[in-house]
RNA sequence: GCCGGCGUAGCUCAGUCGGCAGAGCGGCUGAUUCGUAAUCAGCAGGUCAGGGGUUCGAAUCCCCUCGCCGGCUCCA
């Protein structure tokens, strides 16, 4: 029998070798699992006849998701050992560690967690072999009835199959697809990570279970790096560093998700915004102003009371007439678009706007800037005939990845969400527009080169669409940009323009957001710069610290040139030491300090610290206003 | 909204068994006049989230409300 490699090398072994032998005749002391022609399998399987064999390590995608996997179920054995009424539900790898829903009848409490993480590493300690067993279908329930394992049972109504397979260590059987790993010797570091109520099958009207997360690995370092690296998280945390930076706050007094932008924080989002209108000015957008309310009527035709109802803030009555506060744009664009006659010629019509909306979004899911109730979307609309679609794609590819790549976000991922083939009446509009519209949207990708994934049946109702996800300075992915297609809004509200036929014509939405809230972005942008902003986007960029009292004219005259040029300006004269003034400075993250003392006062130079780079020596105030100034422009990412 | 954990000075956090409300940082005042990450001293600052209850007595125990945190569901 052949066994072959990605290498291209070949074995020879007798039938019914296992891969855990081929493994050790390979060298392969950090197998975990194989893929066998591609297919996932525990090593203690048998071969049986010719094929080819990768083996996979922690450091494998695939090798990794076992590893978790297998920890699950060790989770789930420690857990039943301690709480033996505790029924099991199930326990997948996630992106990061595993977690296992479990109902134990009573809510954990950290002390549980303590115990459940120690009852691991004593299982885990112990070296048990893992071991695959299939049993008949009616074996399968027989066991599980009696275990009175409803949720398991549950899980077995849905698998077809006539044999189960089942995962055995020691006394502790479940059932599982499978691989796993040969043994739980090899999980050497395990965290119990927390734990919190989930439904059963994620379905809120179903059985709250506790869901236990855990993180582990082959090497203790690794789970000590992962440690740091979630403490790396919380020092970049944007709620820590927007109270230490004053650039925002969320107070009780005036509502849960309502933001106020501090003067330093207002800052930033002002750069944004100046930047953004830069970029769209060039492009041939048009900028629009609307009001928060609007009549009911307008979010009747919009469809919106129909459909995005449970997320608006309740109405207001004035007059007899009942207002809504907006939860989106779109209706007042298509307002502005509808109020004349629009003819091909003027086509596309862009109109942009920073519109302030309002959610209502249920009190448990709000998280700092990340999820607030007041959204300010860097939103436009865009009407465009049928055929101008591919380009006006074209240049929303090209606007996304210039802004976020000013803003230091290099790597992406972009999803193309198209309707499901299968569920055709699941979606709104004339088909062959569809057609039309899905084809076009590919072929701008393709135009511009964008590495891509397709994801049928993901499309909205009323359009295709493409999301961009960038990733950030951690490596957390974001969703920022999408660009959503809408063939419904325009029959709604009978858009038309006048076409060369002289006969009227039905044209096609974009909605578009490029950083989708400018409360979101920022908050990813503080964590993303933990709170160290480009000199660009920096709150303050220069501070001038004078030596002692005598420089303090000096330093304000510096400071005042500093502000004629443009720069973001303060001194500090405290009666503080230099070597306090420059702490502080570096405590709030200013990107130049200027140290101003007699030298400098008579020679009208300035001597640069800079917060990273530290002492760039003296030089002319000039020298230094032009170098800054160049740098801003520029909009220089560090 | 649901499950769990929290809420003490502007911030970070002590506060034992139910028995006088604390520290550091920050702020203010004064002294110091200093050359690239913390000078010294003094002072002010509290409805212990809010409300109700138990008790001779509540920051501490119980109940309700509000808010925050970790998740679930949802999502820009």
């Amino acid at each position: 029998m052949v066994v072959r490699f990605a290498d291209g090398s070949e074995l020879r072994v007798p039938r019914g070798t296992t891969l855990a032998e081929v493994a050790r005749a390979r060298g392969e002391s950090q197998a975990l699992v194989a893929l066998v022609d591609g297919v996932p399998t525990d090593l203690s399987a048998r071969l049986e006849r010719d094929a080819t064999v990768r083996f996979l390590r922690f450091e494998d995608p695939q090798g990794r998701s076992v590893f978790w996997h297998s920890s699950a179920h060790l989770l789930a054995q420690a857990v039943k050992e301690l709480f033996p009424h505790a029924k099991l539900a199930i326990g997948p790898p996630i992106e990061d560690g595993f977690y296992y829903d479990i109902d134990v009848g009573r809510p954990l409490e950290p002390e549980d967690l303590q115990r459940i993480e120690e009852r691991m590493r004593e299982l885990a300690a112990r070296d048990q072999t893992i071991e695959r067993v299939e049993l008949p279908r009616a074996e399968a329930v027989r066991r599980y009835q009696e275990a009175g394992e409803r949720y398991k049972l549950e899980l077995l109504e849905a698998i077809p199959d006539e044999r189960v397979s089942f995962y055995r260590q020691d006394g502790f059987w479940d059932m599982c697809r499978g691989p796993h790993l040969p043994r739980t010797g090899l999980i050497r570091a395990v965290k119990v990570l927390g734990s919190s109520g989930a439904y059963w099958r994620g379905d809120e009207r179903r059985e709250m279970l506790q869901r236990v997360y855990g993180i582990s690995f082959p090497d203790p370092a690794q789970l000590e790096a992962y440690l740091q690296r979630l403490e790396e998280a919380r020092r970049r945390d944007h709620r820590r560093l927007g109270r230490e930076l004053d650039l925002f706050s969320i107070e009780e007094s005036v509502g849960p998700g309502l933001v106020l932008w501090h003067p330093r924080g207002a800052v930033v989002r002002r750069c944004i915004e100046e930047f953004l209108r830069e970029e769209l000015d060039r492009r041939g957008y048009a900028w629009v102003y609307t009001p928060h309310v609007a009549r009911e009527a307008l979010w009747e035709q919009s469809g919106h009371l129909s459909w995005y109802r449970d997320n608006m803030f309740s109405g207001i009555e004035i007059e007899g007439q009942r207002y809504l506060v907006k939860p989106m744009n779109c209706p007042f664009h298509i307002a502005v678009y509808a109020s004349r006659t629009r003819s091909y010629r003027e086509l596309p019509v862009r109109l942009a706007e920073f519109g302030t909306v309002y959610r209502y979004e249920r009190s448990g899911v709000l998280h700092g800037l990340l999820r607030v109730r007041m959204i300010t979307q860097d939103d436009a609309h865009i009407f465009c005939a049928p055929h101008q679609i591919e380009d006006e794609i074209c240049g929303l590819l090209d606007l996304a990845f210039r802004v976020h790549r000013a803003f230091g976000f290099s790597s992406y991922e972009v999803t193309l969400s198209l309707r499901d083939p299968a569920t055709p009446d699941k979606y709104a509009g004339d088909p062959e527009v569809w057609e039309r519209a899905e084809a076009a949207l590919e072929a701008a990708l393709r135009r511009e080169g964008v590495a891509y994934t397709r994801a049928p049946g993901e499309a909205n109702f009323y359009g295709p669409k493409i999301d961009v996800y960038f990733f950030d300075a951690l490596g957390r992915k974001w969703q920022l940009t999408t660009v959503q297609l809408d063939f419904v809004l325009p029959e709604r509200f009978g858009l038309e323009y006048v076409g060369e036929d002289n006969r009227p014509h039905r044209p096609v939405m974009v909605h578009r957001a490029i950083l989708g809230s400018l409360e979101r972005f920022f908050g990813i942008l503080i964590e993303h710069y933990a709170g160290a902003f480009p000199l660009w986007l920096a709150p303050e960029q220069v501070r001038v610290l004078p030596v002692a009292d005598r420089h303090a004219a000096y330093a304000q005259d510096v400071r005042d040139r500093l502000r004629a040029a443009g720069l973001r300006a303060e001194s500090d004269l405290r009666a503080e030491k230099v070597t306090k003034k420059v702490r502080d400075a570096q405590v709030w993250k200013v990107p130049y300090m200027l140290v101003v003392g007699d030298r400098e006062a008579e020679g009208g130079t300035v001597s640069v610290r800079h917060r990273t780079a530290g002492d760039l020596g003296p030089m002319p105030l000039e020298a230094f206003i032009q170098r800054a100034r160049a740098e801003v422009t520029s909009r220089t990412a560090s």
